[in-house]
RNA sequence: GGCCUCAUCGUCUAACGGCUAGGACUCCAGGUUUUCAUCCUGGCAAUCAGGGUUCGAUUCCCUGUGAGGCUACCA
């Protein structure tokens, strides 16, 4: 088995894409088939700078390793490692070259010379006459000679794929069974453009062919191509590649996945802190199963359980809420270590100029004490943490008061803390700092919710937080003790 | 318009033709010796419609409807 991704480099890795990538992916590891990555840049309009190498870099980091097909080398370069290549179809133009006059010669591809002005007359004119908008084989049958001439003098052209009517063309997805078409429905496509390129249709069959491509796993969006291309591997006597289509990724509003309503850029959830460990495992859920109950799965679970078989054939809308559930997940296996190296440059990015104001092992329990509040690690940047790095908290001196309590007790209870927190000398951590305070607050028969929930306001100044004691543990007693001094004065 | 594909809770999905249509996300309620979050328990919520085939259809067939895709010298 040996299957391939082929991307375009017109932008970013779309989400729907790393997707595509990734069944192919685990197709060919569940199978220990060969997995390539191959360029399809035969689109010079749409080709954007540097797109390549992202594409590259997103695939690297989402851990979808492959066998043969362009990489980059130690200099940040794009080479070619295997013995397919070039695995770029911009440098394969003489291959098509070979290739297109093979059909040619065999009277099953044709020169074309019409304007693109005659097609948009022929295309408006149908479309008036409600007709199917299809080529009217004008150039199907110049002679030799006609065609020698034309070219001679300088004419641009294209060269088509000739289409013969009333066959019927057919092929087994090996998700959704067999398709037919009949020919009439297919237009004479063009398989060499004027700039001497390839077109998609072209290009994907003689190097899916040439590279020994054995699974042909890609979106929805191409069940209605997949005749043409079928139509060429006859033309050329080669045998067929199986197809499989995978299920189209969808907005709320079920049309195809677009930047118009949210991201669809893999290196845009990366960037906001979605762990690609997490986007992979989402992503494979979303026309895929196990079959079972399980949701949480490693690249390599996903390859011992993958199959064809377990592929469904409706689309799937992609819903953040379940990834930014899944996504925290996944945040919550990290171990603090990597947790804190992960979340740290968020935090950085968003303290700025006066991030220097802090010890690095402050902001790292910062982080450490977020931990079950992340569903992304962008989310360590907000403002609600503000009390972290600012002492002036401006609250209310009501809200010091617990809904149980009244004025006086909390009073009370905030100087009482106050001069237990200056003398305590015990160990500075959440679990010491908890039993310390608990067992304390039960010797002298009060509330917890007395104690600490004053204690919680004068910390943060807020009614939602961390525990007291996380705050405590990342504030340090300094702080603290000023921060209930503080509040000591807002009930005076 | 033509062709192709698809159709189970709001969303992702499960169910050899056979229990009360199961799980997850969201939402709601309760619990976890203080709040939020985490975690646990419970709840709301679906077979597009109409015909067949069958002792019995979510499942098989037909028709309709709906949704999506393709219909480029883009992929």
């Amino acid at each position: 088995m040996r299957v391939r991704f082929a991307p375009s480099p017109t932008g970013y890795l779309h989400i729907g894409s790393l997707r595509t990538a990734l069944y192919n992916y685990l197709l060919a590891r569940h199978n220990q088939g060969t997995f390539f990555l191959r360029l399809e840049d035969t689109d010079q309009t749409r080709y954007v700078p540097e797109a390549d190498k992202k594409l590259i870099q997103t695939l690297k980091a989402c851990h979808l390793d492959w066998d043969d097909g362009i990489d980059l080398n130690e200099a940040g370069e794009i080479v070619d490692k295997g013995d397919f290549g070039p695995y770029t179809q911009s440098q394969r133009k003489e291959i098509y070259q070979k290739y297109i006059q093979e059909l040619l010669a065999s009277g099953k591809a044709y020169y074309c010379f019409c304007s693109a002005e005659r097609l948009k007359e022929l295309r408006t004119m149908q479309q008036n006459h409600n007709l199917p908008p299809k080529y009217d084989k004008h150039c199907v049958n110049l002679s030799p000679e006609e065609v020698q001439a034309k070219i001679a003098a300088g004419e641009k052209y294209v060269i088509r794929l000739k289409v013969e009517g009333n066959q019927t063309i057919e092929f087994t997805d090996l998700i959704r069974g067999p398709i037919s078409i009949n020919s009439n429905d297919i237009d004479d496509q063009v398989l060499i453009k004027s700039d001497g390129l390839p077109t998609y249709h072209f290009a994907n069959v003689v190097d899916d062919h040439l590279m020994g491509t054995t699974h042909v796993l890609r979106a929805e969006e191409w069940i209605s191509p997949t005749p043409k291309h079928v139509l060429l591997y006859e033309y050329f006597g080669w045998e067929k590649p199986q197809f499989a289509h995978l299920t189209l990724l969808l907005n709320p509003d079920k049309s195809k996945l677009s930047k118009r309503q949210g991201d669809v850029a893999v290196e845009d959830y990366l960037a906001k802190g979605y762990l690609p460990e997490a986007l992979v495992n989402f992503v494979a859920l979303l026309g895929w199963n196990p079959g079972d109950d399980r949701e949480i799965f490693t690249l390599d679970e996903l390859v011992k359980e993958f199959s064809l078989e377990k592929c469904g054939k409706s689309g799937a809308v992609f819903d953040l809420k379940k990834l930014d559930w899944m996504n925290g997940i996944y945040i919550r296996q990290l171990s603090e270590q990597a947790l804190v190296d992960k979340a740290k440059p968020y935090l950085l990015e968003y303290l700025g100029d006066k991030k220097n104001q802090w010890s690095d092992d402050y902001l790292n329990k910062v982080i450490l004490v977020q931990r079950d509040r992340l569903n992304k690690l962008s989310d360590i940047a907000s403002d609600d943490l503000s009390y972290f790095f600012n002492d002036d908290l401006n609250y209310n001196p009501e809200l010091l008061v617990w809904k149980k309590s009244d004025k006086e007790k909390t009073t009370e209870h905030l100087k009482s803390l106050q001069s237990e927190l200056t003398a305590y000398a015990g160990e500075w951590s959440i679990q010491a700092l908890n039993d310390h305070f608990i067992a304390w607050i039960k010797e002298h028969g009060w509330n917890n919710g007395d104690v600490l929930w004053p204690l919680r306001v004068a910390l943060c100044g807020q009614e939602k937080s961390p525990s007291p004691f996380e705050l405590l543990w990342v504030l340090g007693k300094e702080k603290a003790v000023t921060r209930l001094n503080v509040a000591v004065g807002k009930l005076s």
